[in-house]
Formats: structure tokens, sequence, C-alpha cells
DNA sequence: CCTACCGATCGGTAGG
DNA sequence: CCTACCGATCGGTAGG
């Protein structure tokens, strides 16, 4: 029980864990000062509003992800080596970081116009590394021909973006064992191979 | 412009709409009120707490999911076949009925232990038929024999519950084309055959 | 379905 | 970070 005083970036972090639990609605400024015990008016000694808060945690979520898919192009390999770091560093990010990445995820509707339009931007760039290793792949003949690289970015993104909807590392699968079972889905489905 | 009276199940309509739009807690009665040209007070002669609406909403939902698997099951055609209609009929209610169904997926939290068990189970029934579906399929040969199917249903399952958050009528795919790339995606995966 | 409310809670400010 | 508030809004009720 150590009881110095709460910093900003202490301020973020519980924010980010109450609004994926019970979404910025229903977060009030209270319950994020119950959370860190201290009173809700004393949060503004260190934001100017709730919605700023949410802007921070967004806005780390939305730096992990971009980072961690920069890391996944960086590293060696072709286009399905790429693949596999592009799901293994999205997991990462989103297991984590849990809070952040489901605000980013869940939240982004509660911002104002202008906020909401960066986190938008932020996914699409996102998404485009995504569309760009599929692609790439394609017409390096890694990945089928026929492959639509939007729809399929889509697909696989809404795959990993539910991981932590059901995912527990206490299940019988550990993380790496998540990453191929998603890997191996993504690559061959589930129908017998020449079915 | 007619202005009879609002019925209950315009009540429930509207709150369907508002809830999956901004969520339960950022949807207020006065809101709703607006929204249906009357005084958020006025809404208490139809309903009794704003809870029993989001009981209503979800609870419609969990009724049409749970009837698109039954039909999709009693339809003539082996494993493959009836995963074809689980998915079709999936997003047909998830397409046709977008309030309810993302209400049903997004909102659960905010309803009371009780209720939230209940969509759980419902929830939990659904996935089944599909764990069956799957499971059946690689006893019978049509399936990958190291399929997991409780892990594969889960990972259909999100593909299918995200598709309300991108895809659009208007845009290349019909839903016909929709189904087919999802089912694509899903049997034969984006990896060449035999590479 | 409206008017007229209720107590509780909301995000936030002033002043220390 | 606390005390003491602010006006606005919340879900909901009484009585028509």
């Amino acid at each position: 029980m150590t009881d110095t005083r709460n910093t900003r970036a202490d301020v973020v972090e519980a924010a980010g864990r109450l609004f994926a639990e019970r979404g910025y609605h229903g977060t009030s400024m209270r319950d994020l000062g119950r959370e860190l015990g201290l009173h809700g008016s004393s949060l503004y000694s260190h934001i100017r509003s709730k919605e700023d808060l949410l802007v921070d945690v967004v806005q780390r979520a939305a730096d992990l992800f971009q980072a961690s898919a920069q890391r996944a192009m960086a590293a060696p390999g072709n286009e399905r080596d790429h693949l596999r770091a592009l799901i293994a560093g999205h997991l990462d990010v989103l297991l984590d970081h849990v809070d952040e990445a489901r605000t980013f995820l869940n939240e982004a509707r509660a911002l104002d116009a202008a906020n909401r339009g960066r986190v938008l931007e932020a996914r699409d760039g996102y998404e485009r590394t995504f569309r760009r290793v599929l692609a790439d792949g394609k017409t390096a003949g890694i990945f089928r021909p026929d492959l639509d690289p939007v729809v399929t970015g889509i697909l696989l993104l809404s795959v990993l973006n539910s991981v932590d909807r059901w995912y527990r590392p206490e299940g019988p699968l550990d993380r790496d064992q998540l990453v191929d079972a998603i890997l191996a889905f993504t690559l061959d489905g589930i129908a017998l191979p020449g079915g």
C-alpha cells in the first residue's frame, strides 16, 4: 500500500481500465476517482476534461498498434513471414494492453468528430499495412491469385480484434499456439486440401 | 407524417436504433422520447424501466439468431451446406436487423447479472450449433482432421459478427458474394493450394 | 401522452 | 488533492 500521489499516467491507465470494462458513458469521474482513491473533482488537476482522458487512452493504443506494424514489416522474411509477424504483433498489443486496445476498438464513437476522425485514420493506415502484405504476397505467388486484399484484410482483422473477447492465457492455447491457429486458419482454412 | 400514437413495439424499435448507435449509457430517455416525438417521461406508459427496453431489444436479437440457426440446420445437405446456410442466415439477421444485433453483441454488459447471463447462454447455444456442424463435418471427412471445432467456431463467428462494421450493400459485393467470400475464406484460406 | 415534479448524479469550477 | 459548490441532466413518479 504505497500512497504516493497519482500521476497523470496513473489516471489515464485507470481510465482505460474503466472505459474498457463499462464503456466511456458507463464510467463517471467519481467512479474513476474512487478507483484511484481520490475525489472525482481532484482529477481535474491532472486533466481538463473527461474526453481528454478518452483521447489519451485511444492515442496510446493507436501508437502501440502502429509501432507493432512497423516492427513486423522491418523484420526479415517474405510476405508469409510478415503476415505472421503482423498477427503476432497485433495479439501482443491486444493482450498486453487490453484496456487501451478495447477502448480504441469500442469507444471511438464517444469521441467528438475531429478526434474520431483521427482514430479512423489511424485504423486505416494500420489496415493498409495488412492489405499491402496481402497484395504483395499475391503478386509474389505466395497467396492465391484470386485473393482480394481489401476484403481479406478486413476479415483477418475481424478475427484478430475479437481475440480479447474469448482468449484466456490459462486455457489450452499459449500465445504462440494462438498465433499459429489464426495463421493456419487464415492461410489454409478448414476444408480438406484438394477437397 | 402519420401521427398516430406509438406502440410498445415502436418504442423498442427506436431504442434499438439509439442503443446501437450511441450505446445504452449514451442514450437518455429524453433522447429516446425526442426520437419518437414525445416526452421522455411519457415512455413510462409503455415500459417500466430503461433496462426493460434493453432486455427487449436483446431478446429479439437472440430469438432471430436462434430461429436462423434452426432453419439452417433443417435445410437438406451435408455439413458444408449447413455451414453455408449458417453463415447466410447469420448475415441476414445481422444486416436486416442491425440495431437489435449490434445491441445484442455490444451492449450486453449494461444488463444486470441475471439478464446478462441469459444473453451469454443464448450466445453459447448458438455457438454450439456452429461447433456441431464443424465437428460433424470433420467426422464426415469434409473438413480437416486436425480442425478444432471450438476455436474455429469462435474465429468464424468473429468474422461474421464484425461484418456490420464494414459491409455496405452499395459496395462491390452483393449479399450472396459476401457469403461466398466468407465461406471461401473459411474453407480454403488465402494460401496457394498445396503451397 | 402531457405537466410538473422528485432526489440523485453528472461533468466541471473556485479557492484553497 | 480537498471542500464546497454550480447548473444541467439523469431515470423515474404522481396525477391527470
